[in-house]
DNA sequence: GGCAAATATGAGCAAATTGTTAAATAACCA
DNA sequence: TGGTTATTTAACAATTTGCTCATATTTGCC
């Protein structure tokens, strides 16, 4: 069971960003937010939530700071339902 | 360069369903409406311009119809995102 | 207890999205 | 030409989203 809201979490630019930084290692919310100097840190914070609920990320508890870190399987179902697809065109180089 | 709007364009789930409607073969704009009883057809149409310009489907004219064809090459740069992610995490069957 | 640090939440607002009904387009047919 | 069919577009209302500033909340430290 697909969560649905995956497909919303990544829609946002945003949130892909902070997915993408989360691939180079843990951050707390503070250094994730230190990122992005264009929005507030509330701003940054809600993207947070939208990526904790669809369950892209976790985070771990330190002292007031909340540690995220990446949740790849997040995205497994994701994979499947665009592989699928991926596998109607013929010209695809699996090798990635 | 990826036409960032796929990622919203596959956010909707009705958009998806079109999608996934479409891999049994094309249909025209119709045809696709009749399969949503719950939206109207202009709903569905506006529906099938945005995935139209994410270039998830192509349109064929014939007479006063549109054909809709999947074009899932579309979805090549998001399955190209998520499996750099997907790379991250162990124990995935990559058997599909 | 009282204060500072880190983060989340509430309220409010503008912009985007999704849906509707009605009207415009375009092609075929008699 | 006039009418029917297929589809898109326009205009508008309702909802959702993304942002901000201000205010909690929680933890550590003195």
């Amino acid at each position: 069971m697909m969560a649905t809201d995956v497909f919303a979490a990544i829609a946002d630019p945003t949130r892909r960003a902070v997915l993408d930084l989360l691939t180079r290692g843990p951050r707390n919310a503070g250094g994730i937010a230190a990122e992005f100097p264009r929005l507030t840190q509330p701003g940054v914070s809600r993207h947070l939530r939208v990526l904790r609920k669809a369950k892209l990320v976790e985070v771990a508890v330190r002292a007031q700071q909340r540690i995220y870190t990446l949740n790849p399987e997040g995205l497994a179902d994701l994979y499947e339902w665009v592989a699928k697809y991926q596998a109607m065109w013929p010209d695809t180089l699996d090798s990635l």
